[in-house]
DNA sequence: CACATATTATTAGTATCCTAACTAAATTAC
DNA sequence: GTAATTTAGTTAGGATACTAATAATATGTG
């Protein structure tokens, strides 16, 4: 709601930065986080997309099949897998939707359910991640990330 | 190799954004940028992985197959998948490294070099996804991530 | 030299991820 | 109200990605 403007200093800048090797990073850095993650879910027997599946569901139990690919950012051929895969692990059910009967909705089993109190804290650890930056600094790299979202779909 | 601090004014920072949430925007910036890529490369039947490969060995051919997976970023098994199409479509060879036997060396066929003639100029395309910020936001955006890319492999 | 260890690439197995094509059901058009 | 179109989910086929195990070769140590 801020609506000043606030100022961060760069340090250290070192000449120009081509947008390739930007991206470059960026794209490092995207598959450290996956890693990570990776290897926390696998604590409790799942991978990433079956847990941000499973997070939607705690979050609000029995959605549609085409929500849960859009929520996920697959497409809904890859979502079948991942529900394949959640299914026969015991940990939700497809029910039918009595308004569609095209549709389906995914619904949690009591499996399910109770994995949400024993899966560790993604949160956290992601907190513990960015220690090497100062509150603003990652509020700013927020705020470009964002900008750079919305250019995305813009310009290209 | 400037030293001297900039400043660089934020503007309409919402409230404060949790790690989650920049991390969900990072993951979200970085699928729409190798969608781009992947619809990039396709004009020449290449994949992402597929164009990365031959393009280090457009810079120098004849690297060491293990090289290769490690400046993809990924591992030995994957590694050899790529190859495997690479070859089976007549683009690169494995050749064997005399300095080590346990060794093969990814080398271009003709029809390999040929193909980077005919490549669209995919930092060309890059850079104008990147038209929504202004260079010293962009460059900030760098040395950020290169901060947060850094934060990673000390605290986690 | 001999034996243990490490490294290189592959294979096997599973899970994602895509596009294209398909079935079934709902919606729109006429 | 039937026909054309759209939408929901699956299936098929390919490529990418991981781990674990394997075969072949190098390297280390005694």
């Amino acid at each position: 709601m801020t609506n000043e403007t606030t100022l961060i200093p760069i340090e250290k800048i070192s000449i120009s930065t081509p947008v390739t090797e930007v991206f470059g990073t960026l794209d490092q850095v995207s598959r450290k986080l996956r890693e990570i993650q990776r290897l926390t879910v696998r604590e409790v027997n799942l991978t990433p997309p079956q847990f941000q599946t499973l997070r939607l569901l705690w979050e609000q139990d029995s959605q549609p099949f085409k929500d849960l690919a859009a929520s996920n950012g697959c497409t809904r051929p890859t979502m079948t897998g991942i529900v394949d895969t959640l299914e026969k692990n015991g940990l939700v059910t497809r029910q039918p939707n009595s308004n569609d009967r095209r549709s389906l909705l995914v619904t949690l089993t009591g499996k399910g359910k109770a994995l949400e109190g024993s899966t560790p804290n993604l949160d956290r650890i992601f907190a513990n991640c960015c220690v090497g930056l100062s509150a603003e600094e990652f509020q700013q790299l927020g705020f470009l990330l964002e900008k750079l979202d919305q250019s995305l779909d813009c310009s290209c």
